[in-house]
DNA sequence: ACAAAAGTGTTGAGAGTACACCCATGC
DNA sequence: GCATGGGTGTACTCTCAACACTTTTGT
C-alpha cells in the first residue's frame, strides 16, 4: 500500500517525557534503540501518529506500550520541528511529559526485557536525536508548574505522608525545603485531608497518612503563584 | 509532481494569532477565507509548513506576508490535531501567538486588499476550522505570561508613557489597576529607564517617555510572580 | 535509653492593597 | 482659569523566611 500526495509531508512523532519518583529522586523512562540511526543509544519512548488518531491518543497509547500504566497526568509539551532532527527524514515531534505515581512504576515484563529503564535525572546517558533537548524543556516546564499548580501530587500514591510530599517537591526542585513552612503552606491550600491511617514502617514514629482532596490537578488561584518557597 | 510514502501522512499547517493594541483594547489579526470550506468565514492567519522549513521559520514567513513586519515576539502556543478539524483531511496545526506593537500595525497594502483586518478581541466574529479554541488558548497562555514576565512590553513603542504600559495591562487583563501601585511595582523590578523626551500631544501635562532596558523579553524571576495586582 | 523521623510556633521583613490630592500644559 | 491626564506617599495586612525543640515509635 502507498500513499501519494502533491505536496511534501513531513512524518508526525509523539514523544514522550515520562517521570518518577524513585528513592527520593526524580527519573525519567528511556528506552534503548535497536535500530538505525543511534543504534544502542538511549532516547525518549515515542512512535508515529496513526491516521485518524487524535495526538494525545497517540501519546496515551505509546505510554500504555511502555508502561502499561493508565490514568495518569499527560500534558502537551512542544513541537520539535528543525528540519535536520532526525537524520532517515522530515520528522516533526509532538513532546508530551507524563507523571507516575511512584507506586506505580514497575514497566510490564516485555517492555522491560526490551531494554526499557528508568534512569535518575542527574545521571542521565548521552541520547538520541535531540532528546536531550526536549528533557531539559520537560524538566524546566514540571518545575514551573510546581510552583503554581498541584501537579506534584500526581507523583505519589493516593495516601501519602507529608514527609513524602515534600520530598517530591525537594527532587524536582534539587534543594531542600524547611519543614515548618512547607507544612504551613500546604494546609494553608487546603487541598488535603487526614486519614485516620499510619505509615507503620521503619524504626521510627508513624507518619500520618493524607489524601489530596481534589480531583486530579489544580491550578492554584486566588494568591497567584503557591510555592515560591 | 507527486510525493510516495509508506505509510498516510497529515498536513503541517502553521496557524498565527496575531495580537496587537488600538484604541487601548486587545485586537487579533483575521483573514477573510476566499475559498472553501468555511468560504467567507473569518480565520487566523497560516499555511503549511514547508519542506525542509523550520516550524519557527514557517511562522515568521506567514507573519511577514500577513503584516509586513519582522522582529516582533513569537511564542509557539500549543499543536492542535484532532483528526476532525479540518474537513478537507488530516491537517496537524502547529499554533503560535505574536505580538505586534501599536506603531507598528498597519497592514501592507496588499494584504489590507485580500480581506485581512484587526478585530477588537472583545467582539469577535465566528470563526472557521477551531481558531475560536486557539484563540481562546492564546488569550489565556497571553493573560498568564503578563503575569510574571515582560511580554507586555512587546505591544509598545521603543519609547512609552507609563500610562501607555499601564493600559496594556488592563487591556489583555480586562479590568483597570491601581496607577501609584502600578508605577511602584513597575520601579520596584527595575527594568525601565527614563529619557528626557517628553510625550507632547494633546492638551495636557506632557508625560515623561520610558525605554525597556532588557533585551527583548525576561522573565522574572526572584520573587517568583511579580503582577498578581 | 537511644536512634530516627514526626510534628509543632514565633518573629521580623518585605510586598500587596486601598486610598486622594497637587502639577503641568494647551486652549 | 479651567479641563485633562501626569505624577506622587502612607498605613494596614498578609505572606515569606529563618530558626530549634519535643514526641512517638522500635529495638
Amino acid at each position: 500500500m502507498a500513499y501519494t500526495y502533491e505536496y511534501p509531508r513531513p512524518s508526525v512523532t509523539v514523544d514522550l517525557a515520562i517521570f518518577t519518583i524513585r528513592e527520593g529522586k526524580l527519573h525519567v523512562l528511556l528506552i534503548r534503540r535497536g535500530g538505525q540511526p543511534f543504534k544502542g543509544k538511549w532516547a525518549l519512548p515515542g512512535g508515529f501518529v496513526l491516521e485518524g488518531e487524535d495526538l494525545e491518543t497517540a501519546a496515551l497509547r505509546e505510554l500504555q506500550e511502555e508502561t502499561g500504566v493508565r490514568d495518569l497526568y499527560l500534558e502537551q509539551l512542544y513541537t520539535f520541528g528543525e528540519p535536520q532532527r532526525d537524520p532517515r527524514g522530515r520528522v516533526i515531534t509532538v513532546a508530551y511529559f507524563a507523571l507516575i505515581s511512584s507506586d506505580r512504576q514497575e514497566l510490564s515484563a516485555q517492555t522491560d526485557a526490551a531494554g526499557v529503564e528508568w534512569h535518575a535525572m542527574d545521571a542521565l546517558p548521552p541520547l538520541a536525536f535531540d532528546h536531550e533537548k526536549i528533557l531539559e524543556y520537560a524538566l524546566d516546564r514540571l518545575r514551573n508548574k510546581l510552583e503554581y499548580t498541584t501537579v506534584g501530587f500526581q507523583l505519589l500514591p493516593k495516601k501519602f505522608t507529608l514527609s513524602e510530599l515534600q520530598g517530591i517537591y525537594e527532587a524536582i526542585l534539587g534543594r531542600g525545603l524547611d519543614k515548618r513552612n512547607f507544612r504551613r503552606k500546604i494546609a494553608l491550600l487546603d487541598i488535603l485531608e487526614e486519614t485516620d491511617e499510619k505509615k507503620m514502617e521503619g524504626v521510627h514514629r508513624p507518619a500520618r497518612l493524607y489524601r489530596f482532596k481534589a480531583r486530579k490537578f489544580e491550578k492554584l488561584k486566588d494568591k497567584g503563584i503557591l510555592f515560591p518557597f
